[in-house]
RNA sequence: UCCUCGGUAGCUCAAUCGGUAGAGCAGGUGGCUGUUAACCACCGUGUUGGGGGUUCAAGUCCCUCCCGAGGAGCCA
C-alpha cells in the first residue's frame, strides 16, 4: 500500500492508498459521511460507509471537525460525480489531531474560518489559517509557477542570477520611501531596487537578473501596494530601449503562456476569464509614445473624472487605467519626459526632453507591472544628473566607475511579482498574492 | 498626509422618527444511502470598538481617541 498525494491520484485507480491530510468540510447522513479531504496538493472526497468500515471507524469519521488532521486509507474509485474524477472509499481512518469544540472553553472554539462568508479584516488576522482555503491555495500555486517561469525564462536565455544586497548604504532615489535600519550605529536602508547593482553585474556578465524582496516605506494605502514585495530586474549590456521593450514583452508573454499551460485548474477555481490572458501571449504589444498617450487622455476629455494633465506631468492611476482600457493586451508607454523620471535614465538622442524609459500597463485596470529604461552611460552626464537631483556624490562613486571603465549602452526593467500575479489571477487585491503581506498598518501575522 | 465609508453574538449582517437587542451561518442534539457552501427540526450566545456629553430614554445624536476598508498622491 502506498502513501500518495491527491495530485497523483489518477495513477492509483482501483488501488488501495493512504492519504495524510486535513478535513476541509464534511457532509453526513445516517450511513454515509462525505469528507472533503485536503492534503496540500488538492481536495478529494472520501466516502465513509458504515457498512464498509464498521461502527468504530464510522464514529471517528463522524467526530472529525473542520481542519482536524487525520490519515485515511482506502480504494481509489473513478467517479463522474467528483470534480477531479476520483474519490476514496475509506477502509480505515486514523485521527492525528482532533480540533475540539467547547462553548464554555475559550481555548476550544473550533477552527475559526468556517465555510461561510468572512470579512477581509478577519481573514487577514487569520492569514496563517486562511492560506488553507481553496482560493488562497490556487493563488499561491500560481505565484509559485510565475516565479518558476521567471527563472526559466532568464536561465534559458543565458542570464546569470545576480543577487543584489538588501541592506544598502544610501538611497538610490531619495530617502523618503526607504525603511531605515541601524547598522552598527550607522544608518542603512532596506533596498527599494537592485537595479544599480545589477548594472555592475551586466557589465561583468553581459546579462543578469536580480530577484529578491524590495521595500518601500511609502504610505500608500491602495489595493495595488505592499511595503514588502518581490521584484525581478534584468539588466543587459549593449542594448537600448528598443531591445529592452522586446525583452519585456517576450518575458511577459512567456510567463502568461506557461501559466495557461500549467495552472488551468487553479485559474478555474479563481473563475478567471482566460480569454483575457490569451491575448497577452500574442506579440507585439502596442507601443504608445508619451505624447500620444497625453493626446488620448486629452481626447477622452471629461468623460472621466481625473486631474487635467500638462506636458511633463506623470500619469495618475485613473489615466493609466484609461489608456490600458483602450487595448486588449498589455501596452507600453515610452519616452516619458526627463523631468518626471529618475536620474539614471538616458535621454532620447532624437530629443533630449524625453527619456529612454517605458512602463508596461496590464489590461483590465491592473496598472503598471513593469517599469524600465535605458541607463545613462556617459560619465559626465551621469555626474551632472546626480548633482542636479541633490544626491550624495560619494555614495555613487562606484556607480560612476561603471561609466569610467568600459562604459556601454545598457538597459533593463523591473517586474513586480505580486502585481503580476494579481493580474494573472484576476483578483481585486494584491494582498492575497503573497503568503504574509506587509502593508501600511499590517505587519501581523 | 488628505478624502470617503465602516466597527452590534465566534463569523456575516439587521434593528423605521432616539423607545428597552435579532436573523443566517458556525457549534450541540436528533433525522436522512450520494451529499457538493447538503438539507430538515430543536437548543445557547451580547461591556453594540474605548472614553466623555446631550436626553426621561442612545446601537441610533454630538465630541474625542482607537481600529478596519476603499480612494488620492507615489510607485512595481
Amino acid at each position: 500500500m502506498s502513501v500518495v498525494y491527491i495530485e497523483n491520484i489518477a495513477d492509483y485507480e482501483e488501488k488501495e492508498v493512504t492519504l495524510k491530510g486535513w478535513l476541509y468540510n464534511k457532509r453526513s447522513s445516517k450511513k454515509l459521511h462525505f469528507l472533503q479531504f485536503r492534503d496540500g496538493t488538492g481536495i478529494i472526497q472520501v466516502i465513509v460507509s458504515r457498512d464498509d468500515t464498521g461502527e468504530e471507524m464510522f464514529a471517528i469519521a463522524e467526530s472529525l471537525t473542520q481542519e482536524s488532521s487525520f490519515i485515511v486509507t482506502g480504494i481509489v474509485k473513478k467517479d463522474s460525480r467528483s470534480k477531479i474524477g476520483f474519490e476514496i472509499h475509506a477502509s480505515s481512518i486514523e485521527s492525528v489531531q482532533m480540533i475540539e469544540y467547547d462553548a464554555d472553553d475559550p481555548q476550544k472554539q473550533g477552527y475559526p474560518i468556517t465555510p461561510k462568508e468572512h470579512g477581509t479584516a478577519f481573514l487577514m488576522e487569520n492569514r496563517h489559517l486562511w492560506l488553507r482555503s481553496r482560493q488562497q491555495w490556487a493563488i499561491l500555486r500560481i505565484r509559485h509557477s510565475v516565479i518558476r517561469a521567471i527563472r526559466d525564462f532568464f536561465d534559458n536565455r543565458g542570464f546569470i542570477l545576480f543577487d543584489t544586497p538588501i541592506l544598502t548604504p544610501a538611497a538610490c532615489e531619495g530617502t523618503s520611501t526607504l525603511f531605515e535600519v541601524d547598522y552598527y550605529d550607522k544608518k542603512a536602508y532596506l533596498t527599494q531596487s537592485g537595479q544599480l547593482y545589477a548594472e555592475a553585474g551586466a557589465i561583468a556578465f553581459g546579462k543578469v537578473y536580480c530577484f529578491g524582496p524590495t521595500f518601500r516605506a511609502e504610505k500608500s494605502k491602495t489595493r495595488r501596494h505592499l511595503t514588502e514585495f518581490w521584484m525581478v530586474e534584468p539588466e543587459v549590456a549593449y542594448i537600448t530601449l528598443k531591445e529592452d521593450m522586446e525583452l519585456a514583452e517576450q518575458f511577459v508573454a512567456y510567463i502568461v503562456k506557461y501559466i495557461l499551460e500549467t495552472r488551468t485548474p487553479e485559474l478555474e477555481i479563481l473563475e478567471r476569464d482566460i480569454s483575457k490572458l490569451q491575448s497577452a501571449t500574442e506579440l507585439p504589444y502596442p507601443r504608445v509614445h508619451y505624447n500620444d498617450a497625453l493626446k488620448m487622455i486629452e481626447e477622452a476629455g471629461d468623460k472621466i473624472e481625473w486631474d487635467k494633465l500638462n506636458w511633463g506631468d506623470d500619469f495618475g492611476s485613473p489615466h493609466e487605467t484609461y489608456i490600458a482600457g483602450q487595448f486588449d493586451k498589455p501596452v507600453f508607454i515610452h519616452r516619458f519626459p526627463v523631468i518626471t523620471k529618475s536620474f539614471y535614465m538616458q535621454p532620447d538622442p532624437e530629443d533630449d526632453k524625453y527619456s529612454m524609459s517605458m512602463d508596461l500597463l496590464a489590461p483590465e485596470g491592473y496598472g503598471e507591472i513593469i517599469g524600465g529604461s535605458q541607463r545613462v552611460h556617459d560619465h559626465d552626464l551621469l555626474m551632472k544628473r546626480i548633482k542636479d537631483h541633490n544626491l550624495p556624490l560619494d555614495s555613487f562613486q562606484w556607480y560612476l566607475d561603471l561609466r569610467k571603465y568600459g562604459s556601454v549602452p545598457h538597459a533593463g526593467f523591473g517586474l513586480g511579482v505580486e502585481r503580476f500575479v494579481t493580474w494573472i489571477c484576476g483578483i481585486p487585491h494584491i494582498r492575497q498574492t503573497i503568503p504574509f503581506p506587509r502593508m501600511l498598518d499590517r505587519i501581523y501575522p
